[in-house]
DNA sequence: ATAGCTTCCGAACGATCGGTTGCTATATTC
DNA sequence: GAATATAGCAACCGATCGTTCGGAAGCTAT
């Protein structure tokens, strides 16, 4: 019926899956996400969808790495281009707030999701998600120490207890924002960050 | 092959399936939690587990149960009835941490994972879930109240963003012993906690 | 024109899902 | 001791899971 499409709309294809992948991962969860439900929701045949990918651990992970590059373009990339240390850091968790304030994702931060999903099993997947959490973490860290060293934070400040606090207020801005559904949530988060990096 | 067995031995019963049940659903959710795998793992028929609930949702709501009996024998009551206040509201986050820090369930605090994978959703899993982590915020906010009311916090103290702090050092907590294995977590959530209540 | 490559479909696979049905064996009640 | 109630089992239901397979359809290179 469907024949084969050019290699341009191929590619297109390919991207529509991941894309329809990650809205339904960010709301069932990565093993929510069925071929079936793909299929179905794309008009195309299971085979037609795990074809691309050969098997669904491939499509989780290519789901898991769209959703990166979702946050890359969401929230780093948004950064101004300013000096770096305590202005950038500032700037980087504005954008993160914003970010989860804007609801891109459905289901609220996928990351979150993902990461409480498979933070107590093993295999490739979990591998992705600890590693895009620690690659976002670790410019975190950058800036802060950045911070310390141009003398914009106290010498003595602990860079990886920042860090865990900037993680903690961004972990309860999404638990308020999607269980609570706290409109005050993100001023909250605002408050607690003017607190920590103000 | 099983026969009917005496009513002490039935609640027994249901009891073992109950905590399996909350055993697995802390490491694969609450989703992850079948009716045939708990069976085997007891070693019953699917029929004589579903026998005691009837329904996967009821089966459900009572591991949700099971879990706030357990955070309520594991962190509140386990909070030496001093003074109310400051002290109170100490002792609790002081419970609270080490609830997590003990790895009580094997996949870590129930309630965040189970919040996290109900969020979006509705029916009366997801409500049961926010009513519970509602009753502790709630009591957390008591606490807080006092203590400003007793005069050991400002007096301008915003109780609900004390709370918001409070809880994303919960959150934190979790993240970094499920997913990153930091063995230090525990130390920052102290850390933090005595920076907002210290 | 033709051969090859690739995308996608239709169909089927074994396994498992939540749930139902009929039965047996026993505990309880009279 | 007879009658009743029920815990649990074996078997099965239709649906869906992830995955495989063969072939149809069309692009591309010869």
């Amino acid at each position: 019926m469907s024949p084969r499409k050019s290699v341009a709309e191929t590619r297109l294809t390919r991207r529509r899956i991941v894309d329809r992948g990650l809205a339904i991962a960010s709301m069932e969860g990565l093993e929510g996400l069925t071929i079936g439900r793909l299929a179905t929701d794309l008009g195309m045949s299971k085979a037609g969808v795990l074809g691309h990918f050969g098997t669904k651990e491939t499509l989780q992970l290519a789901v898991v790495d769209e959703a990166a590059q979702v946050f890359t373009r969401e929230v780093p990339e948004r950064v101004p281009g300013g000096p770096t240390g305590l202005a950038r850091l500032r700037a980087m968790c504005e954008a993160w707030v914003a970010y989860l304030e804007r609801h891109v994702l459905p289901g609220g931060c996928f990351f979150t999701a993902a990461a409480t999903e498979f933070d107590d099993r093993g295999g490739p997947v979990r591998d992705a998600i600890a590693g895009m959490s620690a690659v976002w973490q670790r410019d975190l860290r950058i800036q802060a120490r950045l911070a310390v060293h141009n003398g914009e934070l106290p010498a003595d400040t602990d860079v990886g207890q920042l860090v865990y606090d900037l993680v903690g207020v961004m972990l309860a801005l999404n638990h308020f924002l999607q269980l609570q559904c706290d409109p005050a949530a993100p001023e909250r988060a605002r408050r607690s960050l003017s607190r920590l990096i103000g």
